[in-house]
DNA sequence: GGGCAGGTCTAAG
DNA sequence: CTTAGACCTGCC
């Protein structure tokens, strides 16, 4: 068990916010969560975080990475703040929000998933695709289950597929495991490349547009120029800035380097704060 | 019960 | 290049 400050650290609304699908409310209002290789509980008091893991090896070190919280997003709030009147009154009301660093192959699969999807039904099916192929972990007296790995995965079959509940995806989702099959370095080759050749090499995949290649990007890679432009979106920047029709060149020519995380301010303000 | 869900593909103009 | 339609499926 560990314990870190809190630090304006805002984890309920990083958590719920629809970044993740492995996350489950516990009734004393921690929050457990399914992240890389172990489970963790996060219980909020007072002016700190503590947490128990499954495997308490490396663990503040994971978390940190985890929740990105070596990252000075107060910089960050003062750069967005500064280039626009409106963004700055959205970031006052999403202090403490922070974009989650996760696994690079369960954010390619997941978002495949996401399309067209609902939030239940996305992380039905990644729970359902975890307790079939992934490892399974006892915590605090209850079974989770990882996600699995690609070689956990790869040689699931189309209709094995689709009984996790993927409907029409589970060819995308095929097509992605063998993207991996013939590069198995395929994921780790994209790190190398910049946010528009990654997005271009991700949406070669079929089932991957430029929505769910930016999600990857983004919740996976660490890349802060790049943004999930959605109905929510789009309705919010509709709403306060009129006439705009290109979204994403209007995103990067407002909000430059670090318009993903503008974007997400105003996804967050419009979905969860309004 | 019909429609919808943080889209994308495909087929046509 | 742009744009309708279709698409699995469970839950409101």
């Amino acid at each position: 068990m560990i314990r870190i400050k809190k630090n304006n650290f805002d984890l309920i609304s990083t958590v719920f916010s629809g970044q993740c699908f492995r996350m489950f409310e516990e009734i004393d209002k921690s929050v457990t969560i399914v992240l890389k290789d172990r489970v963790v509980n996060i219980k909020e008091c007072n002016e700190e975080f503590v947490i128990s893991s499954s495997n308490d090896e490396n663990l503040e070190e994971i978390i940190f990475s985890y929740f990105d919280l070596n990252r000075d997003y107060n910089y960050i709030n003062c750069y967005l703040s500064k280039k626009d009147d409106y963004m700055s009154s959205i970031v006052k009301q999403s202090l403490g929000y922070k974009i989650l660093s996760q696994d690079k192959f369960e954010m390619f699969i997941t978002y495949i998933i996401s399309q067209n999807n609902n939030v239940k039904r996305i992380a039905g099916s990644v729970q359902k695709l975890s307790v079939m192929y992934g490892k399974k972990i006892l915590f605090d007296n209850k079974d989770y289950y990882l996600f699995p790995s690609y070689e956990e995965m790869k040689d699931i079959s189309l209709s094995e597929l689709r009984s996790t509940g993927v409907g029409f995806r589970d060819k995308y989702i095929f097509s992605a495991l063998n993207k991996l099959k013939d590069n198995p370095n395929f994921l780790n080759d994209i790190e190398k490349l910049n946010t528009e050749d990654a997005l271009e090499a991700l949406m070669e995949i079929k089932g991957i547009g430029l929505k769910v290649a930016s999600c990857i990007l983004l919740f996976a890679y660490g890349r802060f120029d790049t943004f999930p432009i959605d109905t929510w979106v789009k309705q919010n920047i509709s709403e306060h800035y009129k006439e705009v029709n290109d979204f994403k060149s209007f995103a990067k020519s407002t909000f430059g380097e670090y318009s993903g995380l503008a974007i997400q301010y105003m996804f967050n303000y419009e979905r969860n704060i309004k």
